[in-house]
DNA sequence: AATAGTACTTTGTGTTGCAAGGTATTCAAA
DNA sequence: TTTGAATACCTTGCAACACAAAGTACTATT
């Protein structure tokens, strides 16, 4: 893939990756680096730099909060847990990615 | 609409918009504020400082390119027309939109 | 001349994604 | 026992982007 393209795909991706957190946190609790691979899964690819400031960030508004837990294979794990208003705002996303899926529906149609 | 849930459309907005622009631009020429028009009908609200310097980067990148035309109701218009590089990247940008509209498809339903 | 309407432009600010590099823990092999 | 690999979390500096706000310029009407 060129990096044009891959330009457009991380242009795209903007404002759509806190929705995928939320996402994903809604399902069950989730360690970064598990995070990371059920997006790589999901075709959306995202790096550590990317993703650690944003949980950080929900976590501060109040979306998210986490526990530490200990693992057999390296290092303690911080899991991440969606809270009330976390799903809240989720809510909220799925709106507004619906009210964009049709504006672009819309557009495209004329 | 509390200003929370303005925020989350604004946030998904992004990177969205040159998509948009390349697309309505794609069906006709236009100048910035029937293309503010077209996009206000869709839902998409956009501001002109936004748009604007949107504009100029995708005519510097070769996507774009305009002509100035006489109006009788006001000051001359510059329209905005499609080059075959833009639609070139139009035909990736839908790749990539059908990407993302799949991903989230894909971690909604796990 | 003054005002309203239309259209294009610029400046400054905050947010976001990313590349790159850093810290810390565990376990296995040399 | 110390070296290295694997795992996991964090930080810094940068560039791109959306937006608010203010400005410039042209035309028609009063």
């Amino acid at each position: 893939m060129d990096s044009n393209a891959e330009n457009v795909r991380s242009q795209m991706r903007k404002g759509v990756l806190e929705y995928c957190i939320l996402s994903i946190l809604d399902k069950k609790e989730a360690y970064a680096s598990s995070i990371l691979d059920e997006l790589k899964a999901a075709n959306m690819i995202v790096v550590e730099g990317t993703l650690y400031p944003l949980l950080i960030r929900q976590k501060n508004q109040g979306l998210l909060s986490y526990r530490w837990e200990e693992s057999t294979q390296g290092p303690p794990r911080k899991y991440y847990c969606i809270t009330d208003k976390g799903r809240q705002q989720l809510g909220e996303m799925d709106l507004a990615w619906q009210e964009i899926v049709d504006t672009i529906g819309t557009i495209k149609r004329q």
